[in-house]
RNA sequence: GGGCCCGUAGCUCAGCGGCAGAGCAGGGGACUUUUAAUCCUCGUGUCGUGGGUUCGAAUCCCACCGGGCCCUCCA
């Protein structure tokens, strides 16, 4: 039975490049995979935690995901697995994150303490978890998670160690013809967690007797951990050793019967990790390897993101600034093969992104959409939805406020933006859509506080900002003018102004129909002189929630030309 | 050295054998007791280059150029 599926099994990635697919809708690469295979499916990937995770990691779990998805619609059975490979060693893999513990170098990452004291039982539980929290927000859901810190232990792993050990001459064979790399003939497939000083990273066994194996912890075998120097026999079982990772990774597709594992492009390429493991899986294991969906990464501004060098986003940072629905379609809207540009720092890049899954919306619905939608939308909407099982229809249908409008809109003082909704919407808003509003009003305001490029924000200068040097006679005329208009001498002589929004908002229009200037050109004046630009939030309410003197200073340093107000100090 | 991806408008990209397209940005205009917006309008771009196949090539093939990533346990 499973023999028969495993041979239907044996094309290779499914990635196509562009020329080789057909007359193809954007998603028809998880439809199309669905479609190829038969049986019950098993799909899994798993990570290393060497670290903080950043945002274009999330792009595996998504792919699994929709993957899953489309192969449960297409009426396979499946199982989503996901794996921790939380015995490998902090390495120098652990360098390239802010993250490493320099005294735990070679030290498996389930045995290094959490270095932030938040209840996790260790580096590697805090990191995995850190990343695993954010499955269930973006609509992921494994039907389990497992931990190759438990698995060793449990002893499950043991028969393959022992093959593995066995055929030590056919992986040596396997790593020479597959990738070129020479190891010494007493090298063994099997790395021992030293029982004196607890590294695995440090550790070479040279002799397998059938039950125990001899190693030794050197000094130097890596650059970037040193082993204590001790060495000697010992069984390589439940959980005293694990196995080197492409090992382990074949090892994992017999012991789940994985089907289907998508991986990254750095171990897809040829002659690395994946041809390795594919050729451990068959001529170690005896088993076809899974079917490969090779995806691309994630760039920030043409470059690859890297936690260390401050390109890009943590994971679980980005996910406070876009909503599930939203990351997911950054993920799903290219093929896997394309590499993601994506650069959220000061650009609009965020929300362009919320615009187009609002066409998306539109287009799904069957409302009109500017432009021309690419093809398979439908499915990049549906697959793009965290709910799996929502109703595609309601979703699409929803009203969804302008992600740009409404970063303006949380900008303005006492702006009632529920009520402004309902005024676009025409009706009221239904429960599910002040849950969007909210989720977007969240985002809003977190874009605007991390990545949101200066002209998306709005405060008022310090000083007089340079740009009234842009305005007209008529225009400083009116400035002068309503400063004088409000005021009004009080009883203790000191200033005073309209009291609130709506008389300061009369004020403006009065004296700018008093001077026969349009409104447009007075707001834009009183825009300049606080904001230094030409458009703002309704201006009497931004002036009403500010000092009374200080508005009329300003009114007046910026009629004058700014030479009031901006004490010299320029060249 | 090998592998993969990319190269189409300022930017992000779609199109993948049949008249070069969209969004955004930008220009111009309209409206407005206001902001955001909305509406109208404006697109000749060596489709990276050179060959080849074809009645026909941005599209298929070959070579090359440029960019990016990977091949060190990141995805």
């Amino acid at each position: 039975m499973r023999r028969s599926i495993r041979r239907r099994l044996r094309n290779g990635p499914i990635a196509a490049s562009r020329h080789q697919r057909g007359a193809a809708s954007g998603m028809d690469w998880a439809d199309e995979l669905a479609a190829r295979v038969s049986g019950a499916q098993v799909i899994n990937d798993s990570k290393t935690p060497s670290g903080t995770v950043h945002v274009g990691s999330l792009r595996g779990p998504v792919i699994l995901d929709v993957i899953t998805r489309a192969l449960r619609a297409a009426g396979h059975e499946t199982t989503l697995l996901y794996g921790v490979d939380d015995l490998d060693a902090m390495d120098a893999q652990a360098l390239l994150t802010p993250d490493a513990v320099e005294r735990s170098m070679g030290v498996p990452l389930a045995h290094i303490p959490d270095q932030v004291n938040d209840g996790h039982a260790s580096y590697a539980r805090h990191h995995a978890q850190t990343f695993i929290d954010l499955f269930a927000n973006l609509g992921i859901h494994p039907d389990r998670y497992y931990w190759m810190s438990d698995i060793y232990p449990g002893g499950a792993m043991d028969r393959y160690i022992r093959t593995a050990l066995d055929r030590a001459h056919v992986v040596r064979d396997i790593y020479r013809r597959v990738s070129n790399v020479q190891h010494p003939d007493t090298w063994h497939p099997i790395l021992v967690i030293c029982e004196t000083c607890g590294k695995v990273g440090t550790t070479i066994v040279t002799k397998w007797d059938g039950q125990r194996v001899f190693y030794e912890c050197r000094a130097d075998l890596v650059a970037w951990a040193t082993g204590c120097g001790s060495s000697g026999w010992v069984e390589p079982f439940g959980g005293r050793a694990k196995l080197p990772w492409n090992l382990e990774w074949a090892a994992q597709w017999s012991l789940f019967g994985v089907t289907i594992e998508p991986c990254g492009k750095d171990l897809a390429t040829a002659g690395g990790s994946r041809d390795r493991s594919d050729a451990i899986a068959r001529e170690v294991f005896e088993r076809e390897p899974p079917i490969n969906v090779a995806y691309e990464f994630l760039n920030i501004g043409g470059r690859k993101m890297s936690t260390s060098k401050g390109r890009g986003a943590a994971a679980h940072q980005i996910v406070e600034v876009i909503p599930p629905d939203q990351l997911r379609t950054l993920f799903i809207r290219p093929r896997p093969n394309h590499a993601i540009e994506f650069d959220p720092e000061g650009t609009d890049a965020i929300p362009r992104l919320f615009d187009e899954f609002d066409k998306l919306a539109d287009a799904t619905a069957g409302r009109p959409v500017k432009g021309e939608m690419a093809p398979g939308y439908a499915s990049v909407f549906r697959y793009a939805l965290r709910n799996a099982d929502a109703d595609v229809d309601a979703e699409a249908a929803a009203f969804r406020p302008s992600f740009a409008h409404l970063a303006f809109l949380v900008q303005v003082p006492g702006a009632d933006i529920p009520t402004k909704m309902a005024d676009e919407k025409g009706s009221a808003l239904d429960a599910r859509e002040l849950a969007i509003l909210e989720e977007r009003r969240v985002a809003a305001r977190a874009w605007l506080d991390a990545y949101a490029p200066d002209r998306a924000r709005m405060s008022v200068r310090e000083s007089v900002p340079d740009e009234v040097s842009t305005l007209d006679d008529a225009q400083r005329m009116f400035l002068a003018t309503l400063a004088d208009a409000v005021n009004l001498p009080a009883a203790g002589g000191s200033p005073i102004g309209p009291a609130g929004g709506d008389a300061w908002q009369a004020a403006i229009f009065a004296t700018a129909a008093g001077l026969g200037l349009p409104p447009g050109r007075a707001f834009a004046a009183l825009y300049v002189a606080f904001l230094g630009r030409s458009n703002g939030p309704r201006a009497g309410w931004l002036l009403a929630g500010l000092q009374a003197r200080f508005v009329l200073d300003r009114l007046r340093a910026a009629a004058a030309g700014g030479t009031m107000g901006t004490a010299g100090g320029e060249p």
